[in-house]
DNA sequence: GTGTCGGTGGGAAAAAGTGGGGCTAAGTGG
DNA sequence: CCACTTAGCCCCACTTTTTCCCACCGACAC
């Protein structure tokens, strides 16, 4: 489970490091790609598993599904740790990001998210007024979606 | 499994290098060939058996699938890597690839596939949106492979 | 105060990618 | 059958990128 919000420098080389709580829970085959509302997105390798099995491209994959594949996995790439326990952000993935000098690194329960410095503040820095709103609404979602 | 996009030159005798991450995964027998919406495809070995195998020309066989396997195995041809690690794109796959001077190299989980720099643009550079709604269709899918 | 742990930065070594010359083999035409 | 041309392959050299390693700094604990 990953929880909290750590604020790391991202260095000319691209390198940022992981926050040691959540290393500890990334083995090998974690895969880090581009993700909604613009942050990157690291996949632990069983989660990682649930979104690639199945899928696979062969001479009978609808167009749609090819295209949906080819972003996907085409915008992936597994993470490799230094000894510091950093991961190189790709020059790709820094500008898909808007990552410069320093970045957001967030927990999500069972994922980790890297956000835009001024892009997380702008979320995580949400008023509790904001944040009881969102709440409702999602709330009511899902009464509508039980009956 | 094979991720990411990368970005290589192509020079004037056709040599393409392909990125260590991927070469590492293609022993001998990897085979190239003509892919949908103008890309051309490498398939691993492994990937090649399956097509192979599941293709077949019988009596049986309805003149459309015929074409698709006259066309595929017509213009594949098993990849030769030099001592740098580079193919030859043949004359018959550039110009059906639209390939020049450079060339997208994208990891597609089962296989690789070869964009003319510009096309794969078009794909690969789609915005946050574009991205947001890829991930709603993947946890739509995982949702229904729990059912 | 001293030791450890987590994060940051930079230099050096290694690896990956690029380009070109020249030899060899294969196809073409007399 | 031989000469010629072309395309393919191998090898070497160079440049850029990546990776590895070491040193430092600050915070916290003992």
């Amino acid at each position: 489970m990953f929880l909290g919000t750590y604020r790391h420098a991202v260095d000319a080389k691209g390198r940022l490091a992981i926050p040691a709580r959540f290393r500890e829970q990334l083995p090998a085959g974690t895969v880090i790609s581009k993700g909604a509302e613009g942050c990157l997105q690291v996949y632990p390798p069983k989660e990682w598993a649930r979104v690639k099995d199945r899928m696979r491209i062969t001479s009978t994959t609808a167009a749609e599904e090819r295209k949906l594949q080819r972003m996907l996995f085409g915008s992936a790439r597994e993470c490799e740790f230094d000894a510091q326990g950093r991961i190189v952000l790709s020059a790709d993935h820094r500008s898909y990001a808007g990552i410069g000098a320093a970045a957001a690194v967030v927990g999500v329960n069972n994922l980790i998210e890297i956000w835009n410095d001024e892009a997380w503040r702008r979320i995580g820095d949400a008023t509790p007024d904001e944040y009881t709103r969102i709440q409702d609404r999602v709330a009511e979602r899902e009464r509508s979606n039980d009956r």
